[in-house]
RNA sequence: GGCGCUAUCGUCUAGGGGCCUAGGACACAGCCCUCUCAAGGCUGGAACACGGGUUCGAAUCCCGUUAGCGCUACCA
């Protein structure tokens, strides 16, 4: 039988990175063994679910490169397979029709906390008369569906943890049919993973409770469950649960923060599980082929964004400016600078080995070509301040020398040259000359060697933006 | 509280009884290169949570302790 998996969000928010990262797993395990990976939108959450976080899931995975064989599938239009499926339970006497309102459940979970023991729904509507629940159903009394629980010991074969195991008498019976005719989400995923055939389940670890629920259901409607596999939480610098308030939690996020997408799908890849050896940087193919479940680590792992940006520049630095080209125009445009008219390929190739994002290189063009001064820049000033007379004095030599340059010779090499000169001719060590044109072109101390910008800039732009600072 | 899961450098991990005086990567420190900063090269500090077993031999197997995390809805 051939693989089938997988990927079903909810779209109830963005597309968080640990979602991403689980779409990852599926996708690669898929492509491993050649079979289909499928989306499944899971809306059954009216009140939460939107369009907008749908299209945005979606952008996210094409983003990534996670393209779906099938899907996506949208839960919410399955509606009436999951209410025939818990009618059938129903009639087949797995389940019972619970007449406790939102309230009563509320009230008996009180009186439980104040017994200390965790509440569990005690089965009173399963021990009414037949009778009873004919009258209550002819008086139009609402009634959810919930599942009888099997009591015995029920385990599986997690292809991550290995063997796990749940007693049935700790499981609650729990509702997999609302009063309103609507399916809960443990009845839904069942009934929709059996209609889709899938495989191997490959999620969270957050669902490993919900999965002893699920094989009881997959048992009672008379189908033999899934291969489990549940891949680690990620984790916050702090180690708790990684949200909001640890900044970038969308994979949108770091789209916009300049990250590129291998690099963000292959740090993903190797966030809790490693293709052994020693390698880190991997293709497409040699992660697929590296892949296993097996080989997906138990416990949660941090989320470093130190390590996601240096190997963001590993990736960049194999890119060339023709590559980098459209990326950067489109974060230029993000910052609202036109430089439409421009070739930016010679200032991506000198800024590029400097810049671990988009985002960063973006900026150094923006600083080179738009004399743009960025916030980590703005200390230029005090930079000068710092330098003292100095700063001006040699500023206007090196001004004075390169005003005699002609255009035919504003290059890299030759204007090494002539720095150089400079720097002899006032006695002046080459830095002394160099760094206060740095300064005064970028702002900042820290740039490419002074000979290369100076090219880049261009003569007339160069020699108008020293002026101006000496 | 109950149930479940997990435990190797600060972080991501290699390791599946002897190859381990525990390897790699990020981060950090130093040196080289150098006009600055990166990149690159070299060097360094840094871990098997604790306690019992099993075994000739345990990071690796078993048990317990501790700690962390997850779940505990007519949410998903």
């Amino acid at each position: 039988m051939s693989v089938r998996v997988r990927f079903a969000p909810s779209p109830t928010g963005y597309l968080h990175v640990g979602g991403a990262r689980t779409a990852l797993f599926n996708w690669l395990y898929a492509r491993k063994l050649g079979g289909v990976f499928i989306l499944r939108i899971e809306d059954t959450d009216r009140e939460r679910s939107t369009d907008a976080h749908t299209q945005v899931i979606l952008d996210g995975l094409a983003w990534l490169g996670l393209q779906w064989d099938e899907g996506p599938i949208f839960q919410g239009a399955c509606g009436s397979r999951h209410r025939a499926d818990a009618e059938r339970l129903l009639a087949e006497g797995k389940a019972y029709r619970c007449f406790c309102t939102p309230a009563d459940l509320e009230e008996q979970r009180k009186a439980s906390a104040a017994g200390k023991a965790a509440f569990k729904y005690d089965g009173r509507c399963d021990r009414l008369p037949a009778g009873e629940v004919a009258a209550r159903l002819a008086q139009g009394a609402p009634s959810a569906i919930r599942f009888r629980m099997p009591k015995g010991e029920i385990d599986w074969e997690d292809a991550v943890h290995g063997r796990i195991s749940f007693q049935g008498h700790d499981l609650d019976d729990l509702v997999i049919l609302r009063s309103d005719g609507t399916p809960i989400y443990n009845l839904a995923v069942v009934s929709d993973d059996i209609d889709m055939r899938i495989t191997h389940v490959i999620r969270g670890d957050d669902h490993v409770s919900n999965t002893p629920k699920q094989i009881a259901l997959y048992r009672a409607l008379g189908h033999e469950p899934p291969v489990f596999a549940h891949v680690p939480m990620i984790l916050g610098s702090d180690g708790k649960k990684l949200s909001k308030r640890h900044g970038a939690t969308a994979v949108g996020d770091y789209r916009n923060q300049g990250i590129l997408p291998l690099a963000m799908r292959n740090f993903l890849a190797l966030l809790g599980w490693s293709p052994g050896g020693d390698r880190e940087i991997l293709p497409e193919s040699e992660m697929i082929a590296a892949f296993s479940l097996g080989g997906i680590q138990k416990k949660p792992a941090v989320f470093d964004t130190a390590k996601l940006e240096w190997m963001n520049g590993q990736y960049l630095s194999q890119l060339s400016a023709d590559e980098l080209l459209a990326p950067t125009r489109r974060e230029l445009e993000r910052m609202g600078i036109a430089l439409d008219h421009r070739d930016l390929r010679p200032v991506i190739n000198a800024v590029k080995a400097r810049s671990r994002t988009i985002l960063h290189i973006a900026e150094q063009v923006a600083v080179r070509l738009d004399g743009m001064r960025t916030k980590r820049d703005e200390r230029g000033q005090q930079l000068v301040a710092k330098m003292g007379p100095a700063y001006t004095t040699n500023l206007r030599s090196v001004v004075e020398a390169l005003e005699a340059v002609p255009e035919s010779d504003w290059t890299p090499d030759h204007l090494l040259g002539y720095l150089k000169a400079v720097a002899e001719a006032q006695s002046l060590k080459l830095g002394d000359v160099m760094q206060p044109v740095r300064v005064a072109l970028t702002g900042s101390t820290v740039s490419e060697p002074v000979n290369e910008l100076l090219a880049v800039v261009g003569r007339q732009q160069s020699l108008a933006r020293l002026r101006s600072a000496s």
